[in-house]
DNA sequence: TGGTTATTTGGTTATAATACCAAATAGCCT
DNA sequence: AGGCTATTTGGTATTATAACCAAATAACCA
């Protein structure tokens, strides 16, 4: 692979880690719905603070989310929704190769 | 969070992890122009060939791709042509992020 | 059968990711 | 200033990924 092409692949596959992660998933799952606060967050995974933290760092490092700070609070919100579009083809994903594996197919 | 949402997510996270790697992300892109056999890839992606047999594993363990013999070769091809939809989303964030950073947003 | 090519699997080592705790920082309120 | 709440950062231990080499398996052909 050229280096061209190699860093090309490894910009895109930065991005797609940043999603790769249950607990990011649902955050960006959560902030479709609106914005939340870190504590808010937490609340709902039910991980410690430090670790929410981190991962919503995860995110906006690479533009998928951004925080906004108003008092105390930071609140961040999804900045690039087109990530939600992974969702439904990921389902589709796993509903094809469930029924495969139970024979439906093939 | 609750096991059933946890297990949803882990799923998703599962198959998005199986995109998020370079190499993989090369093979899914090279396959979506036709099915490539594991002797082929290796060459465009100059890696050991039980490197790339490996990452075509991750990526038939999920359903993303699938194998068939054909005499003593194995060709791959692209069975959820939907993950092609991550790159076009990746790149704008890729972009957008590329953008801000430059000063000529915010 | 024996040799040759194509691919996968096992083993090992190096690197990266993740979780939690503790400590640091930031803003608010009295 | 001092205390309180919210969030991030640093440190560490655990686990997961990924690369390569070597060996195993599979199919073909002489």
């Amino acid at each position: 692979m050229d280096p061209k092409t190699q860093g090309r692949f490894d910009a895109l596959a930065a991005v797609i880690k940043a999603m790769a992660h249950p607990t990011r998933l649902f955050v960006v799952d959560e902030l479709s719905r609106g914005e939340r606060c870190v504590y808010e967050l937490t609340e709902l995974i039910g991980a410690d603070i430090s670790t929410v933290s981190k991962h919503l760092a995860v995110l906006k490092g690479c533009g998928i989310v951004e925080a906004q700070r108003r008092g105390s609070r930071i609140y961040y919100r999804l900045k690039m929704p087109c990530v939600l579009s992974f969702f439904g083809c990921v389902e589709t994903v796993i509903k094809s190769d469930a029924e495969e594996r139970l024979g439906y197919v093939e």
